[in-house]
DNA sequence: ATGTTC
């Protein structure tokens, strides 16, 4: 328990701090007592940084997965309002723009995958580019990539990768508008030319698993699931090019900060306001960043579609949805007892709008938004949906995974990558990946607890649980 | 997260 933030325990499942200082609005962290003794104190200290930014509207929120992050935490919430000098962070956002997960049925059960899993594996492994600077089979000159950067997930489809009916269960129906490729540095768009359709490295991952367990049967046939099914999940973002845009307006911001009046509590939280020009290259940047990973997730399904029409034909592969867990995006929210357009920063944190909201496919709109939940390498994965009570708690925003409790380089003392694949292929889970000191950094023992993070979720009233999968293979970057 | 320290 922190010793130095007095959290006061507002209810079971969520925390407050009250602000003092430069402070606008409280911080709240939604977790379980268990999750917030483990949290580091710097958590605490990035959200009270964050809560005391220009425009901030409410609170400054921190997801049960929350850990320390760059500025902002990973697993941080925060909304601005433009008209109260509101502002964006590129480190609000992350350097990962985009980075999500998407969920895909197949159409067969587990038991059609075992026989053939080591060859699904191998084969996955050999079409899928995974690992730090891979590329792949695509090399976008100037046009094709002002044509990716402006049109997503639909550009994607138009070049042949997949399904156009796969757009509609993307967020923002895979094309994320008011993109603005010219704010994209060259160096960024060079970075970028070769490395569409590659998973990248990190946390990034492909996986095949099972549905073990449905807690909602309702939800969870609207969303097409049912125990033993296979989904597979993939986990990336937008590569080279979102880092690169991350880095250089991240600079730009911090030595903006001055000209624009704002005191920066942290460096690391460089902002600038969205009525700035600034605050408006950002943005038009990092929604082509936000449409680089939409088509690289659009990309990366098309090959594992390939993979499955050889090694597992009579399997067919429907996009159940793609979300985004680390993104700025305008929303209207009601704010006491006012519709208000606000910008709302989401790092390592995913939307989950309630069921009925137009943002959600119309088969799925009565369920609520599909939350896809990664786990960490071989451990479970969740699918919840969004609530009606989460519009009041957190603008509609739930955790995005187990959240790291321990940083890559310990895990590298405690682990060794070849053992930790040795163990998980003795209890079922195939890895394939070109790090080992990857894996090790991974290891599940660096992840808090998937399971109390989406209890805690659950209790919170953030999403609702509806299904959880078990890995059985995993590419891992 | 990241051509893993431009």
């Amino acid at each position: 328990m922190s010793t130095r933030y007095p959290l006061i325990h507002e209810s079971e499942y969520s925390w407050r701090i009250d602000p003092s200082g430069k402070m606008r609005v409280p911080a709240i962290i939604y977790a379980d007592e268990t999750l917030i003794r483990e949290m580091d104190d710097k958590v605490f200290e990035q959200l009270c940084n964050v809560a005391s930014l220009p425009g901030i509207v409410q609170a400054a929120y921190a997801m049960p997965d929350a850990h320390w992050g760059y500025g902002f935490p990973i697993g941080g919430v925060a909304a601005f309002d433009p008209d109260e000098g509101g502002i964006v962070s590129a480190g609000g956002v992350g350097f990962d723009i985009s980075c999500g997960v998407r969920a895909l049925r197949t159409g067969v059960s587990i038991d059609e995958i075992e026989p053939v899993k080591k060859q699904l594996a191998d084969a996955l492994f050999r079409h899928v580019p995974v690992g730090v600077g891979s590329t792949g089979r695509i090399h976008l000159n100037d046009k094709g990539m002002q044509a990716m950067l402006r049109g997503g997930a639909q550009w994607a489809v138009e070049q042949g990768f997949g399904d156009p009916a796969d757009l509609e269960h993307i967020e923002e129906r895979g094309c994320m508008r008011g993109a603005v490729p010219e704010e994209v540095s060259e160096r960024a768009r060079t970075r970028q030319q070769d490395e569409m359709g590659t998973l990248g490295s990190g946390n990034h991952y492909l996986e095949v698993q099972r549905v073990a367990e449905i807690y909602d049967q309702r939800i969870a046939t609207a969303f097409g699931l049912k125990e033993n099914d296979a989904v597979v999940f993939i986990h990336c973002g937008s590569r080279g090019l979102g880092h690169q845009i991350g880095t250089e307006f991240l600079k730009y911001m911090v030595l903006a900060a001055g000209k624009h009046g704002i005191d920066l509590p942290d460096r690391e939280l460089a902002c600038a306001p969205i009525n700035s020009e600034l605050g408006q290259s950002y943005l038009g940047a990092m929604r082509a960043g936000i449409n680089c990973a939409l088509a690289n997730r659009q990309i990366i399904t098309h090959l594992t579609r390939e993979v499955f029409a050889e090694v597992v034909p009579m399997a067919d592969l429907t996009l159940l949805f793609d979300v985004s867990h680390n993104t700025c995006k305008v929303e209207e929210h009601l704010v006491e007892g006012r519709q208000r357009k606000l910008y709302v920063h989401r790092k390592g944190a995913t939307r989950a709008f309630g069921p009925g909201n137009r943002e959600i496919p119309e088969t799925l709109r009565a369920a609520g938004q599909p939350v896809l939940i990664g786990g960490s390498m071989g451990t479970e994965s969740h699918i919840l949906a969004g609530s009606v009570e989460g519009a009041g708690l957190s603008f509609n925003s739930a955790c995005h995974g187990a959240g790291r409790a321990m940083s890559r380089h310990q895990a590298t003392k405690r682990w060794r990558g070849r053992a930790l694949v040795d163990e998980l292929a003795d209890r079922g889970i195939l890895i394939r990946s070109p790090s080992m000191r990857g894996v090790a950094e991974e290891a599940p023992g660096a992840y808090k607890n998937v399971r109390a993070v989406v209890d805690a979720a659950e209790k919170a009233g953030l999403a609702h649980k509806v299904a959880r999968m078990e890995p059985r293979v995993c590419i891992k970057g």
